[in-house]
DNA sequence: ACAAAAGTGTTGGTTTTACACCCATGG
DNA sequence: CCATGGGTGTAAAACCAACACTTTTGT
């Protein structure tokens, strides 16, 4: 029986909501070493019997106190340079978390303080932190192309316009509201509506839609920029 | 100081080619225990220095002889059920590689015998192999349809028939030649035209291209079935 | 000359874009 | 009544599927 080298696996999380019109990332600040005090992504150790998938959900939840049951959860890809971590061979599985709009997370075991960042302004995080919230930040730009990804970022409810400024503020870029409408209310499955109308965007009153069943987005929403 | 607990990490491959017009897997029978004797995608362990994309390009050269500088490889996801792997705690990083057509491989050190089997009839492989062949096939599918992946399975220089050959037969359905032949060749930065032709595939000489520098397709290639 | 495959032109229908315009509310 | 945003209509442009047709080879 051969020896198998020995790695410490861990799953870290680029959780992104939309705070304030601009595009956040959840980052907490290290309690321990290696990068005390530094600021990195959410994660810790996958436990000996718990498989990837769970682990990450189960750090969301200690380290933001999100219930997963309201935040798309999903692989990123994983990260093992031999010198990522100074301490000893650790693989991180990268996962992606977008979240509605939520409350300022609170501190949890492992890290001594936690917030949300603009994602243009997230830099010089611990570990390979950096190109991981990189990766993650496009992977969801590019998912809002051609799924329905974007709902993801709105609460339950939600109004047209309110996931049009997902878009916007995700993309950088400005859509035609007109066209936007007509495009996912057209859209199959993508939106089902509730019914009632809210004006909390001012203005004529807005339906209220909840996310559909649909998986993927046809048409595409077309990246202009 | 507290413990971390102990993985091993390993690099499978999902090896695609297009073989005799069908979409090819390259698998493995399994020299030694667990499953020895069994199929199995080729794979082995990451070493403890060695970068995870390294450890895929060794393997895909060591089991295949493959000239990695050839062929198409980037990391599909990682898989890490508790129970996967009957010794002890292993997480995969599963790499997805797509090759153009290729001697048949000879077994290498891990491996009694390897061969390239249609996707369709590689089913019961080791571990969960099945279901990492089954996303690396959907990720190629997907692929096909924004990026120039497609040239990935095509020689060096090839003709537009050849490249549409490539797609119909990962997508099993039939294209346009001459709206196809338009597309591919307007896409900006997709082909580099080489200015010689071939007859090999009969008729009337065709162009030969090289892949050019674009990353994606746009517009994209529209997926009918 | 004929078959076979490459490649171009054309046409009619769909989709997209840009923007005019009306609707329903709060102040 | 006015400002604000929600939502519909519409014409020009772009795009695309389908297929007739021409080109260039091998036999």
């Amino acid at each position: 029986m051969e020896r198998y080298p020995i790695f410490a696996v861990t799953a870290d999380l680029v959780v992104l909501t939309i705070r304030d019109d601009r595009l956040c990332a959840l980052v907490v600040r290290r309690g321990e070493a290696p990068f005390q005090g530094e600021w990195a992504l959410p994660g810790g150790f996958v436990r000996p019997d718990e498989d990837l998938d769970r682990a990450a959900a189960r750090e969301l939840e200690e380290e933001t106190g999100l219930a997963v049951g309201t935040v798309h959860l999903e692989q990123l890809r994983s990260y093992g340079a031999p010198a990522r971590d100074p301490r000893q061979r650790v693989v991180t599985v990268a996962y992606l978390a977008l979240a509605p709009d939520l409350p300022t997370p609170k501190a949890g075991t492992d890290a001594a303080d936690a917030r949300w960042v603009p994602v243009e302004r997230a830099r010089s995080l611990a570990f390979d932190h950096d190109a991981i919230l990189a990766d993650g930040v496009e992977r969801a730009r590019a998912k809002l192309e051609y799924t329905p990804l974007a709902t993801a970022f709105c609460a339950e409810e939600f109004t047209v316009a309110e996931l049009r400024r997902v878009y916007e503020l995700v993309w950088g870029a400005e859509l035609d509201p007109r066209n936007f409408h007509r495009k996912v209310t057209g859209a199959a499955n993508l939106l089902v509506p509730t019914g009632s109308t809210t004006t909390r965007d001012g203005g004529r009153p807005a339906q209220l839609f909840r996310r559909g069943t649909a998986t993927t987005l046809h048409p595409p929403m077309p990246r202009t920029a």
